[in-house]
DNA sequence: GGACGTAGAAAACAAGTGTTTGTTTTAGTA
DNA sequence: TACTAAAACAAACACTTGTTTTCTACGTCC
């Protein structure tokens, strides 16, 4: 009969372990950051990884994971009081927004690191981020629309340009409730004047 | 009395040096891109690369550069002929995004490349950027908006969303022009029904 | 109290990293 | 023909990479 049963020790260093190494591979990628890297501040010897995990790509995995459950969980809980469908997406970007660029080094991770970069575990990290951004389809499909716009294109415009504001966001000068905001009111409201 | 005249070999591999490090350093990015990966292919051993740059990131940087002049050039050649400012704009996003998706291995690297992960030249790859993105300034400051619309909102979507698409476009599949025609065409018409 | 799983330390491993150094080949010039 | 610069070769440099192996302290359970 198996023990179902662990005990974990008090002293275990594994949240750490995985905390820089969310930070440092949302900040330098996944190429960038090194196994020497990412144990130095947790005091840890290289080696002692592999207890953890039995490799490198493996720890991505984890780390990758935690980010998409934490962003999903924001989201979640950020449109699960609304009911008008605007309001729902613009909620839905603003906690993705928030989640990426404020709150969690682990969100940085699932956008900054791209699946391709890491061939071993590359599908795993597309299913992941796939079932995430399937919250966005279901979002997108229920605003009222004019006939003849495309959603698909809708939605890939909302979340690239969420997405890629990662890489000029600086905190203090910006706020990214206030963008995500600017972001669906642009979509939301003719800005011309034809 | 000097030569100001230096006559170069026939048998100069540099320009396929650079054209080998433009496609590896996009889709591998610079840390991911090892000097025996680019040199491999084109017959050179790792140190012969010396000759033409003092340093890995020389070597990025010249690439990076050449990347932002095929973009820019795209660009100016496409709004040259265009005199209405939304018409402007959609060309110079078809352009940008033909060039960053279809043509050029250059135009990739500037995209893909942070310049944050390349300490030594970060600060020459900013301004090269910015310089570039000057032109999206002024293409959008000349747009007939409603009052009260964000200028820098719409310039940094409209760029966000063409950027980021770099992570999901398929050759075959997608069809450049065609995203970045819908992306415009998004902030252009309303999309709403209130 | 002996067995066992946990969580590491310690040290090394082979392979790969960017880079340097001395030398060679090629080709145009005086 | 002698000289010089361009462009690369050949081989090593010191160091970093991800990983493996062996050993050890600690707590829990029968």
């Amino acid at each position: 009969m198996n023990r179902p049963l662990r005990v974990p020790r008090v002293d275990n260093r594994l949240p750490m372990l995985l905390d820089e190494a969310a930070r440092l591979f949302g900040s330098q990628g996944f190429a960038g950051t090194s196994i020497r890297d990412i144990v130095r501040r947790v005091d840890m010897l290289p080696g002692s990884l592999y207890y953890h995990f039995a490799a490198k790509e493996d720890l991505l995995a984890a780390v990758y994971e935690e980010g998409v459950r934490r962003i999903s969980e924001r989201v979640a809980a950020a449109i699960k009081d609304q009911v008008d469908p605007w309001q729902r997406v613009e909620a839905a970007c603003v906690a993705h927004l928030e989640a990426l660029l404020e709150e969690s080094d682990y969100a940085q991770v699932v956008i900054r690191v791209r699946p391709s970069d890491v061939p071993a575990i590359g599908a795993r990290l597309v299913a992941l981020r796939d079932r995430y951004e399937r919250v966005f389809v279901d979002l997108t499909d229920a605003l009222p629309l004019r006939a003849g716009t495309d959603r698909r294109t809708l939605r890939l415009m909302l979340l690239g340009a969420l997405n890629w504001s990662q890489t000029w966001y600086r905190p203090g000068r910006d706020d990214a409730a206030a963008i995500a905001r600017g972001f669906v009111a642009l979509l939301r409201r003719p800005s011309n004047q034809e």
